[in-house]
DNA sequence: CATATGATTGTTAAA
DNA sequence: TTTAACAATCATATG
């Protein structure tokens, strides 16, 4: 019997007064964005660390993990398709096509991963928690870009030790 | 050479 | 409650 709820819901309720987002295009899906912001952050972050060394990214949600499968579906039917835009499009009006059903997987998966997030959160609101003083790492490689071969020669020193696979399974 | 951009929707944190 | 911004991708484009 919930018939009064009273002053909980009662003010979107009748009139989406409100609803400001996605005017139509979004435009930019912002307001007014520094543009740069966004991908800036990504990358910037990544020498930025000083203060966030382990910050956990959002996680990927639903419609992200089922881009995931797209994009690679998608490459091999356009294997020359270059923009990022156009799976990005694709992808939305498939998803938007595809039924409760079909995403609750995705959204399965996007469930774990929230809750791996949580995790991460405390563990990194701990780090926080603890300020470890001196924690200053001088990596002013603001121009060195390790691009993914950084590893040069690297002969053979036999330097790998060994490595320990833990695997830790924790339900 | 390094960084920005584009396009999608969902989720999350803050006001 | 509602707003605002970010999450991945990757070739192209610009400084």
């Amino acid at each position: 019997m919930k018939i009064a709820k009273g002053k909980g819901a009662a003010r979107t309720e009748k009139k989406e007064v409100s609803l400001p987002v996605e005017d139509r295009k979004i435009g930019k899906r912002k307001a007014a964005l520094k543009a740069t912001e966004s991908s800036k952050k990504r990358a910037a972050k990544e020498k930025i660390t000083k203060k966030d060394p382990d910050k956990p990214k959002r996680p990927p949600s639903s419609f992200f993990v089922f881009l995931e499968e797209f994009r690679k579906i998608y490459k091999q039917e356009h294997p020359n398709m270059k923009a990022v835009s156009a799976v990005g499009k694709a992808g939305g009006e498939k998803w938007k096509s595809m039924s409760a059903a079909e995403k609750a997987p995705y959204e399965a998966k996007a469930a774990i991963k929230k809750s791996d997030y949580g995790k991460l959160m405390t563990a990194y609101s701990k780090k926080q928690e603890t300020d470890d003083g001196g924690a200053d790492e001088e990596d002013d490689y603001k121009h060195s870009h390790r691009s993914k071969s950084e590893v040069d020669g690297q002969d053979d020193s036999d330097e790998s030790v060994g490595e320990d696979e833990d695997d830790e399974d924790d339900d």
